[in-house]
DNA sequence: GGTGATATGTCCTCCCGGCGACATTTATCG
DNA sequence: CGATAAATGTCGCCGGGAGGACATATCACC
């Protein structure tokens, strides 16, 4: 195996997470990467949509893309992944269609696992099926919690929260304010009134299509958890 | 093995569901049976609190518990489960704290599975760990549905929602309004509001502690889901 | 059967946030 | 470098729901 292949699978293993929970053996990293194959995505292109048979999960490796339900109501946003997050693996864990829509809001390459050559892997590597599902209910319960922290909460609050979770490396969230407003569930006036308060305080910098965290500790504040986590 | 011990093996197995995707063997039963033992609990006893350790998962046999977190707005309830259901598991694969409280409503008896034994057992028979991390999965995906469709939506029809999803065989819900607004995160006044409206339009009946079903077909028209599902 | 605890039924007030309307700013693209 | 689309900034109105206050009904237990 050459070195470029090898960081790819090495790549797929740190995906996972928790490497020192059940390490994966080295032939356990080829096989993974035997199941499937890349697929590039424009932004506004869907990975999968809800509903549709779950043929396939995917490994993000570049990008960001967006998870949504759509329901009476309208579309419901239940969280934005980057690179390293494994989407639409519970539907095909489940043998259900797809529970919610992935769209690419950045273009995005990703590795696409095939349902069919994927299973029989797992019943010959046992060990990686767990260190999968157990990944797999890490990231809904992550969502999970994510939901709960916002319900019943003010807007001000929430958007507090947000910017916390949505924050680069550099403080910026790339999100224009209507943007906000669906991750949320609120309007984007009410979005733009809490930005607003927040810039007045100095707690953060707005400007077209982005907002600029300056005071991640006020944030923290106002979304009520303590400035430890 | 005696008959009634062989019952008890085959509940076990039912609670785990879907025996159609992967049937368990026989030998698997025992396997698992011998992972824990029964334990009772009374009402308003816990039996795991969030943050504490994940020494064991529980399966109900009998009785009816409520899952909730705590949180620095106070307590809000995710979950309440029956016969059948399966808690702590998803803490206890992770192994980390439960992420959840678990507190008893009526008697409860439950099978109580030891982490210590039954990760081995696991690791012995991976079909049984397949099937249990995919109805894990499937538990946390039901409640996050759960919680989504009760998102932003006015009292009145999260009521009908939950009375739709609580109700008994005989159409009845054994819950007090207080109960009913601490699961729905909403203040009781609300909730007697609401139901007052649905007994005038005769959609329902209220009782002491109780809320007899009359009209479904009204409530599922309020909660804005189709009569068909 | 009386008594205290617990549930239910109503009223009223206040505030958050949705929504329409519109002005202003910033990007995009021929 | 304009023209057009998209995003942002503000206002006002109004409905839904939280929460305090209190009357009434029902249960449980001595």
């Amino acid at each position: 195996m050459d070195t470029a292949e090898y960081q790819h699978f090495a790549w797929l293993a740190r995906s996972f997470g928790r490497t020192d929970y059940l390490p994966l053996a080295p032939g356990d990293l080829e096989a993974l990467a035997g199941a499937g194959s890349y697929v590039d995505k424009y932004p506004g292109t869907h990975l999968f949509k809800e509903g549709e048979d779950s043929t396939a999960a995917y490994v993000i490796e570049r990008g960001e893309a967006e998870l949504y339900r759509t329901r009476a109501a309208g579309r419901r946003v239940v969280g934005r992944v980057r690179s390293g997050a494994v989407i639409g693996d519970i539907a095909m864990f489940q043998g259900h269609p797809y529970i919610s829509s992935a769209r690419a809001v950045t273009p995005v390459r990703a590795f696409r696992l095939e349902r069919t050559r994927l299973l029989p892997l797992l019943i010959e590597h046992p060990v990686i099926a767990m260190r999968w599902l157990v990944a797999g209910l890490s990231q809904l319960e992550a969502t999970q919690q994510r939901v709960i922290r916002l319900m019943h909460r003010t807007v001000r609050e929430q958007v507090a929260e947000v910017l916390l979770d949505e924050a680069d490396a550099y403080g910026e969230v790339h999100l224009s304010q209507s943007s906000l407003a669906d991750l949320l569930g609120a309007s984007r006036q009410s979005i733009n009134e809490a930005l607003s308060g927040m810039r007045e305080s100095g707690s953060i910098e707005t400007g077209y299509r982005v907002v600029r965290v300056v005071e991640p500790d006020d944030l923290r504040e106002v979304a009520g958890r303590p400035s430890g986590s």
